[in-house]
DNA sequence: AAATAAATAGACCGATTTGTCTATTTCAAA
DNA sequence: TTTGAAATAGACAAATCGGTCTATTTATTT
């Protein structure tokens, strides 16, 4: 882990990035400590918990996949553009990650029902993802606002869907196949 | 847990219903082995360690999954009749399971990297799943085969995509919008 | 330079983890 | 009814878990 950089911050990178290569039960926050060069002392001053530095990590990384989506995308560009731009961004997500998928639905699994305010953040996440992708189509098609949400929405399936099967098969077809579609739904005209 | 049936097949039931409610790292063999009313050392004959167990878990999982999709199936219906009860099916399970989602889904996201064999069984089972829609739609869809495939695998990501969302969202709309979008693409004439 | 805060190493705690082993009991088949 | 397998309870082990605490050292600030 990069020594550069305070002990809090430390801890969080190096948490962030166990608990999303081992899964958050099973990193342990030893572990967490050895790697970041931090003494035991200083994660409970910081966070109070191992919980409460997982609600730091959701919260972290909601803030850090929003940052990376919109700085991935061309500020002057249409909203079909960005649209079908948000699968290139997975994709590269994807490769650069190892296929290990996303980090709230992974971690969803874990603490579905071991941790409400985990889960909460992980809710809301994924509810401002649905609310982006309801923005941009929104934009296209402007005239049915039932069909535009059946659209989005169906991105948005498409998306989660790509997620899944491409950390399955450790390969970008679905992102491919996710992408395809969502442009033919766009196509669609009323 | 239900006390028919030998010690054998109590474990197992008790592990499926636990790793699916709890998650396999949160669960311990303990809680198993309390709840099924059995002794550790029958564990450990009928199964030779806890990963074994989980191991035989998706195995049975798998088998009991596609069984019971096939059962909800009607026999002699059209293979776009089946196609779209496959939603209906989801969105029973769903609502079944308490919006638990897909048990494989849930356990790669903790297993991927540390269990070779688990990860394997649960790819095995999500490949046949594609391969599943693939045969339906290439009834449907007969003349061209690269359109099928991209029809099916986009129907595969929207079952998967709706798994996901309703289990965060704790609703079936995910899978009624799903539905749609799949009768919409399935009715896309060449 | 003195005072204060931040970070350190690491012993320690009780609980829990998977797994082994012994000794006893239940049960079914010969 | 005897024999042998299956199942039982539970002690035990070694490791790890999250978390607390003490004592010391390092930085920062005044």
């Amino acid at each position: 882990m990069a020594s550069n950089s305070n002990p809090k911050d430390r801890i969080l990178q190096t948490a962030s990035k166990l608990f999303y290569a081992q899964g958050y039960n099973a990193t342990g926050i030893n572990q967490i400590l050895e790697e970041a060069n931090v003494a035991k002392a200083s994660l409970y001053t910081h966070y109070g918990s191992k919980d409460d530095l997982g609600i730091a990590y959701v919260k972290a990384a909601r803030e850090d996949w929003f940052n990376a989506l919109n700085s991935f995308l061309e500020k002057n560009s249409t909203s079909m553009e960005k649209l079908l731009r948000c699968f290139d961004f997975l994709e590269r997500n994807m490769r650069l990650n190892d296929y290990k998928g996303c980090r709230f639905i992974n971690l969803l699994a874990e603490v579905s029902t071991q941790n409400a305010e985990m889960r909460k953040e992980i809710v809301d996440h994924k509810s401002t993802l649905r609310a982006f992708f309801q923005n941009l189509v929104s934009d296209i098609i402007e005239d049915d606002k039932a069909k535009a949400n059946q659209i989005s929405d169906s991105i948005l399936l498409l998306f989660e869907g790509a997620i899944v099967q491409s950390k399955i098969h450790l390969d970008v077809w679905p992102v491919k196949t996710a992408k395809k579609t969502a442009t033919t739904l766009l196509n669609t005209k009323t």
